[in-house]
DNA sequence: CGCAAGATTATT
DNA sequence: ATAATCTTGCGA
């Protein structure tokens, strides 16, 4: 069952708590989402909407169920999907997955693994053939924490990990 | 047009 | 704890 623009175009951290559990299907590879992380614009300073709707950050701004890729330290990739109604800024950052094989653990190493790069940002996952969510397992438990690697905004438990 | 900083990872 | 490395954002 994959997962429709309604499940998206929701609160930013309600979006980031539900996608733990749910799969990520990109080409031949599918795994669990085991981590993730929620960033707004506005009241959020580690977002990079709260500047307003920059270049980069523009798709932030659009529609829900996008894709958003993004380099960072000009080495890894990081795969963000784009939450709120149009107009809304708001993405959730796929920080951990579950593959069949082995775990990725962190942002760049899933896009380095799955070969994702910013040719795959802007997509629409909900009409991709090959790159969506669908729902996986429906219970589980998992906790919050602080967001890693920003200095702004750390007071905020955005930080969703899967315990098992 | 030039400069400072960053949603990370691997290494010491 | 720190370097690597390049894109983005902001100032001149």
């Amino acid at each position: 069952m994959k997962l429709q623009k309604e499940f998206f175009n929701r609160s930013t951290v309600e979006v980031a708590q539900d996608l733990l559990g749910k799969s990520l299907v990109f080409g031949n590879f599918k795994g669990l989402i085991t981590e993730t992380e929620a960033y707004r614009g506005f009241d959020d300073e580690a977002s990079h909407a709260y500047r307003g709707p920059t270049t980069r950050a523009a798709i932030m701004f659009g529609e829900p169920g996008y894709s958003y890729v993004y380099l960072i330290y000009g080495i890894h990739h990081c795969l963000n999907i784009v939450t709120e109604t149009s107009g809304c800024p708001g993405a959730v950052l796929i920080r951990g997955l579950q593959l069949p094989t082995l775990i990725l653990d962190g942002p760049g190493k899933i896009c380095q693994h799955l070969g994702i790069t910013r040719q795959h940002s802007g997509i629409n996952t909900i009409n991709h053939p090959h790159f969506y969510l669908e729902n996986g397992v429906d219970s589980f438990s998992y906790k919050a924490t602080s967001r890693i690697g920003i200095k702004k905004a750390t007071d905020k438990l955005w930080r969703f990990i899967i315990t098992t």
